[in-house]
Order: C-alpha cells, then sequence, then structure tokens
RNA sequence: GGCCGAUUCGUCUAGCGGUUAGGACAUCGCCCUUUCACGGCGGUAACACGGGUUCGAUUCCCGUAUCGGUCACCA
C-alpha cells in the first residue's frame, strides 16, 4: 500500500506535549529539528501531543507556539499554521488512532484487555514477590490476565457491549531482536522480551503516545524524528509499531539527542537546578495559574533570542570549526547530524552569559534605548531617547544584559548625595582639589560644543597650567563627578551629563568634599 | 535490579591510528587604561581503568568502573 516516499522530501516534527512550559530542553530539541529541515531544504512541523487529559495545563500550547516564535523557529505546517495533514492537535485525531488500533487487533498483532488498575498492581506485586525477571505484562504473563486472547468471544463481546472498559494492548512477539539503525549512535538491538504488552489505545479512547506518534509520523511522512534520548528504550518498540502496521518500508530514521544535564551533581536539568543556580530553565516567564507561582524565562531576564538559540546550539553540537558566534542562517548552513555529541551536556549558564555579552554589543544603540529610558522611568528619572541611546553607546560592551546598563548609569541622572568614602580618603586631596576648582574655571570658560574630545582637551589644558599631572587626580574628579570610584569613560560621562550639571557636581565637590 | 546509552581540561567541545592533544567559558597572571569593566597577551588544567589488535593507540575491539536514561491506561 505504501509505496516509498518519492519526493524525498526531509519532513521533520517537533511534537511537545502542552503539560506547562515548554522546557530549555525542548527548546533545544525543537532547534536541532529545525536546523536539521532547513538544511536539507525540507519542512519542519508542530503537532501538539495532547493525548493525556489529565495532564492537559491551560496556555500551555499558546506558550509552546511563543516561545518558538520568540527564538525564531518557523514552523511550515502543524498547529498555528495549518496544513495538509490538519488537524495538529493529536486529540482532534482520536477516530485515526482508533481504526489503526483495531486494524491491529483484527490482524492479530494486538488485543483487548479489561484489567483494572488493581488487578495490575496486584500481578506486578505478584511477580516481584516471585523474584521473576520482569515484572510486566508479556508474552508469558499475559495468559493469566483478563484479555481477549484468555477470554471466550463471547464473553468479549458481552463485556464490550456492557461498555466495560478496556484498553487495546500491542501483542509483543516473545522471542525476537528488533535493530534500529540511530543516526546519532548506530545500530541499536533489542530483544523484545525486553518489550512488554505496551498500552496502544487507553481505556477513554484516546491512544498512548506510542501509537500516536508512529501514526502520526507516518500519515504526516516524516522522514526524520529527531527527539530526547529518554526515548530511546522505547524506539524498539516503535520499530515493532511501524513493522506490524505494514509501514517499515518507510519508517523515519532517528536520531536520539543527548540529554540537558544538571551543572553540578547527577541527573538532568530540572528547575530546581535552575532556581538553585539563579537562571531560568524556560525560553519565556510562565505564570502558573493554579499555584500562582512565577517561572523565570530567558526573554525576561535579557537574553536575546539569537545568543540563546547559538548557546542552545552548541551544547551537544559542534561544527568542528572554531568559530563560536554563529547567527541563525549560519548554524543551518554548518548543521549536520553527524557532528552531534553522543555525551550528555552539563548546563553551563556562564557560557550563556558570554553568548549574550556578544549579542547585545551588537545591538544598535536605538535599540537598546527604549530599554534604558523605561529602566530610568521605573526609577524615577526622565531620560530621553537620545540620551538612552549615547548611554547605550558607553556602556553596552561592558554589559551581559540590556539590563545592566541602567545601574551602571545611574549617577548620570542625579548630582551626588554621598560621595565613596574610601576613594575620598584615598584620592581626595591638595593636587585633586586644585584641579577640580581649574577644571571647574576652565570649563566656565570654554564655549565650544560640549563634546567628550573637547571636554578631554579643556581638561588636560587645565591641568597643563596648573601643573597637575592629570593621571594622578582622574579618579578624584570621577568622585567629584558622580561620586563613585568606578564607572565607564568619564569624558563621554559628561558629554552626557551637558555642561550646566557637570558645573553643577564641580562645584558641589568643592563644598563638600573639603 | 533488568534493558539501553554515554565517558577528552572544572564546564562545552576539536580530534575520526603517528598531534608539543587544539579552541571557547570559568579561573589565575600581565598589558592597555582616568577607575571598574571591555579588550589584548600568557599560564594552570583533560584522553575513567584494565586487557587486547597494531610497528604505533585518545582514536578500533573486549571487559571493569562510573554516570545517565528507561522500565505507567505520562509524554
Amino acid at each position: 500500500m505504501n509505496q516509498t516516499n518519492q519526493s524525498s522530501e526531509v519532513r521533520v516534527r517537533f511534537a511537545p506535549s502542552p503539560t506547562g512550559p515548554l522546557h530549555i530542553g525542548g527548546v533545544r530539541t525543537a532547534l536541532y529539528n529545525y536546523l536539521f529541515a532547513r538544511k536539507m531544504g525540507g519542512k519542519m512541523l508542530l503537532r501538539i501531543e495532547d493525548t493525556d487529559q489529565n495532564r492537559f495545563v491551560p496556555g500551555a500550547e499558546d506558550y509552546i507556539i511563543e516561545a518558538l516564535n520568540w527564538v525564531g523557529i518557523q514552523i511550515d505546517e502543524g498547529q498555528s499554521v495549518g496544513g495538509p495533514d490538519a488537524p495538529y492537535r493529536q486529540s482532534e485525531r482520536k477516530g485515526i488512532y482508533q481504526k489503526e488500533a483495531f486494524r491491529l487487533v483484527n490482524e492479530g498483532k494486538a488485543y483487548y484487555a479489561f484489567d483494572t488498575p488493581d488487578e495490575l498492581d496486584a500481578m506486578r506485586a505478584r511477580l516481584e514477590a516471585a523474584n521473576a525477571p520482569a515484572a510486566q505484562y508479556n508474552a508469558i504473563t499475559r495468559m493469566q490476565m483478563k484479555n481477549s486472547l484468555t477470554l471466550p468471544p463471547a464473553d468479549v463481546q458481552a463485556r464490550m457491549d456492557a461498555g466495560e472498559p478496556y484498553v487495546i494492548r500491542l501483542k509483543t512477539p516473545h522471542k525476537e531482536e528488533v535493530r534500529l539503525n540511530d543516526l546519532i549512535r548506530g545500530w541499536v538491538n533489542v530483544h523484545s522480551s525486553a518489550i512488554d504488552d505496551k498500552v496502544l489505545l487507553k481505556s477513554d479512547g484516546l491512544p498512548t503516545y506510542h501509537l500516536a506518534n508512529v501514526v502520526d509520523d507516518h500519515l504526516m511522512k516524516i522522514t526524520h524524528v529527531i527527539r530526547g534520548e529518554e526515548w530511546l528504550p522505547s524506539a524498539p518498540l516503535h520499530v515493532l509499531l511501524y513493522r506490524y502496521l505494514g509501514w517499515e518500508d518507510t519508517m523515519p530514521q532517528f536520531a536520539h539527542l543527548p540529554l540537558l544535564l544538571k551543572p553540578e551533581g547527577n541527573g538532568k536539568l530540572s528547575k530546581r537546578d535552575a532556581d538553585l543556580g539563579n537562571f531560568p530553565v524556560f525560553p519565556l516567564q510562565w505564570n502558573d495559574k493554579e499555584t500562582g507561582n512565577v517561572a523565570r524565562g530567558f526573554r525576561e531576564d535579557g537574553y536575546l533570542p539569537a545568543a540563546l538559540v547559538n548557546f542552545l546550539a552548541f551544547l551537544g553540537w559542534n561544527p568542528g570549526t572554531e568559530q563560536e558566534l554563529f547567527s541563525m542562517d549560519e548554524l543551518i548552513e554548518a548543521f549536520s547530524i553527524e557532528k552531534i555529541q553522543k555525551g550528555g551536556a552539563r548546563f553551563d549558564i556562564d557560557k550563556a552569559k558570554w553568548f549574550n555579552h556578544q549579542y547585545i554589543r551588537q545591538v544598535a544603540d536605538s535599540e537598546l534605548a527604549p530599554r534604558i529610558q523605561m529602566d530610568a522611568q521605573a526609577a524615577g528619572f526622565d531620560c530621553s531617547l537620545e540620551k538612552a541611546a549615547k548611554i547605550a553607546a558607553l556602556l553596552k560592551e561592558r554589559v551581559n544584559f540590556a539590563g545592566d546598563i541602567f545601574p551602571e548609569a545611574r549617577t548620570i541622572f542625579y548630582t551626588p548625595d554621598t560621595y565613596d568614602e574610601t576613594i575620598r580618603a584615598t584620592k581626595w586631596n591638595d593636587d585633586a582639589q586644585r584641579a577640580v576648582g581649574a577644571f571647574r574655571d576652565a570649563l566656565r570658560a570654554y564655549e565650544g560644543d560640549f563634546v567628550a574630545e573637547n571636554i578631554k582637551h579643556t581638561l588636560s589644558e587645565a591641568m597643563q597650567q596648573a601643573g597637575i599631572k592629570q593621571g594622578k587626580i582622574m579618579q578624584a574628579m570621577r568622585l567629584a563627578l558622580t561620586g563613585s570610584g568606578t564607572g565607564p569613560d568619564l569624558m563621554l560621562t559628561m558629554e552626557i551629563i551637558g555642561r550646566d550639571e557637570t558645573l553643577v557636581r564641580l562645584h558641589q565637590a568643592l563644598e563638600r568634599l573639603n
């Protein structure tokens, strides 16, 4: 029935479950899928795997879409954009999975099971007590359970007619070697005895992940399944499903990505680690409506999407060159599955900050200005966009985040009310006093443009005339002007402060520091 | 515990039989500078262990150890 995919167009999908905010590892998975799709000139699909009604979280789907959009991952087909295989929400595709599940039963590859949760627990407890090799529903134990393999057909029919809940389970072969060739890991062999009789269709009529993802990937003509390593143990089961469904000849290729690990200690990266390390694990801020908790996001923390993407791309992949900074287009150009790492990658937020620093300094001053203006206003200061842009130019190379700029520029906005005592004690001496006085007088007489270059010239001339070595008094000058011993370029700072205010500050310093 | 996977500086990694084992983050030092940063230069720092294969193993094979993942009517 199914002929080989003639078009050979690469088609990949990102298939998250809307159970909450998208984890940063999920963003990386989406990114790798996207890079691969674009690199191969293929398509990127977005499918929502919402087959667990109990775990459904309102708003999660919108969050996922907004997050992908923010990082710059464009969806070609799928939820939010539509496409030929709609609907892309699995809860709306119920009938499709049921049809395939019943087909498997009819073909003898699956069966109905009526066991209650209590009965299943009892079975597992019994097997564990008996020290059985594996406490699972499988080729051996299924013959002692309540299912269409053990019950008389009439009984099965009666139960179904009576509306008794049932599931459909895969009739996993007893002894069979299942192989799959993972693009990242090579051949992986698993014996079918290690795979239990997985539930394919739940008693609520919805499929489990295993059935749904295989059916959808086939129907949507997915050519490559790129997903997290946590799926590797069930990948052989999926291979088995493709075989039983008769789709093995068009089965997609698999690539199981290494996991994102905790910064220190053992295990995969969790929200808790992020809180401990004081960094986000979600792309966007998430407001939990039930608990009222707010989980921070990379966006709200001031990370640029380009920086996050660059950082994430390098967590588990490397082009093999010494270039570190890559735009999305460059990543697409350089990307290849072969260069994906096999081992898990520890999450190092310092590296993320460094990437952000690299990108922040490239942002135009005018783009940074509104944020600075906003921060200034929040602190109670007026700030024109022109002034904010100048401040951006003054400080952007020094910071990791746009939000760090205003705090460093704070002294620009007000005449010092206090002066750093340590600097005062060590730097405020007779020469400093004379220097500030001489500079003030020179500035009063100066009538040209009040720009850094001219201010610098005025200052050095004044110091020369006063016979003072400029380097000796610069920190005192800074103290006089800003009240602080440290900060960005002083001449530019004065330019931004303006002539009048500069004079006011010099004057006040002479009065208050003596 | 069974099954599957992984293992190069503290961290992310390059390496695909012969290298002074390279880069980046972090760290330390020096320089630059009006200070603090930025930046520049340099330093410390790694092939988990044991067997093979080979003239030669970080690289190939087998064990061991360690770490991770997974064993639901969750994805």
